[in-house]
DNA sequence: TTATAGTTTAGAATCATTCTAATAATCTAA
DNA sequence: TTAGATTATTAGAATGATTCTAAACTATAA
């Protein structure tokens, strides 16, 4: 079976030629940062139609079952991520790409106290880049 | 003079009542985290009507004198924080509210490389809360 | 004063994302 | 293998935050 199906399988998504052309293209780049918007692109690029609708339906689908993760970066786009390391990020807004940061090329000597009643949920670090000069 | 309007005339900008309004709630709270909904409300509640793109424009331009930082939190609203220090950010998803970091709450022992041709523009910490249990 | 440049505003426009509700595909039990 | 039920896809409308437009207003300096 088609390794993309199985994925699906696993997560009782039914194996529609959507999901499997989405979950195709995460598996085959492995560590992809995407958009909704980069996707429609890459399929347009490739004659396969998709609609916007079932892109984002597909892509919070895989969000939810943990096979993504989601975040957003400084402005409002919506990036779903397929390294599901714990991981930081540079973000390139020349080129508005994500290069990840892997979390062991970062440590804290010193960590801040949490508020009372609270727990921490995630931790989103960008380290935004400009080009040099 | 109103402490508000040396603030203004500092930076250039004619000291309209508008103007006037969101500089003095600034200063009066010292370290705010602002949002444009936000400010429209505490105006309205102080029968103050501000026009929502005097707000924008107002923020934005106080963002541009450096007398605000300007930033984005996880989804798609813009924040604006009057404390100019290096610092980070508590993110109560609960109250939609952020806290402060301060720079010297968090240390690096470790800083990932920057890529070639790059260098860094700023840094964003956000350490999203949740309630315990 | 008055002319000019700067400011405010309502409402339209934009853009990313989600919703709606109609249509289509997949699955399962018999 | 089907029929019926369930789940997915889609076009287009709706939403919400922000910006833009262009007309009316205000501050300022001469
Ligand atoms: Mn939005
Ligand atoms: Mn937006
Ligand atoms: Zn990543
Ligand atoms: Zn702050």
């Amino acid at each position: 079976m088609l390794e993309a199906k199985k994925v699906l399988k696993k997560s009782n998504l039914r194996p529609t030629s959507q999901r499997v052309a989405i979950v195709d293209y995460i598996l085959q780049k492995n560590k992809v940062h995407i958009t909704a918007a980069k996707l429609i692109t890459h399929f347009k690029n490739k004659n396969i139609s998709i609609s916007l609708a079932t892109i984002y339906n597909n892509l919070n689908e895989l969000a939810d079952k943990g096979i993504l993760r989601k975040f957003y970066v400084n402005n409002d786009k919506m990036w779903f991520d397929s390294n599901l390391q714990d991981h930081y990020h540079f973000y390139d807004s020349e080129k508005d790409e994500l290069i990840d940061i892997d979390k062991n090329e970062i440590s804290f000597s010193k960590s801040p106290k949490i508020p009372d009643g609270k727990i921490k949920d995630s931790i989103n670090i960008i380290i935004n880049l400009k080009n040099k000069n």
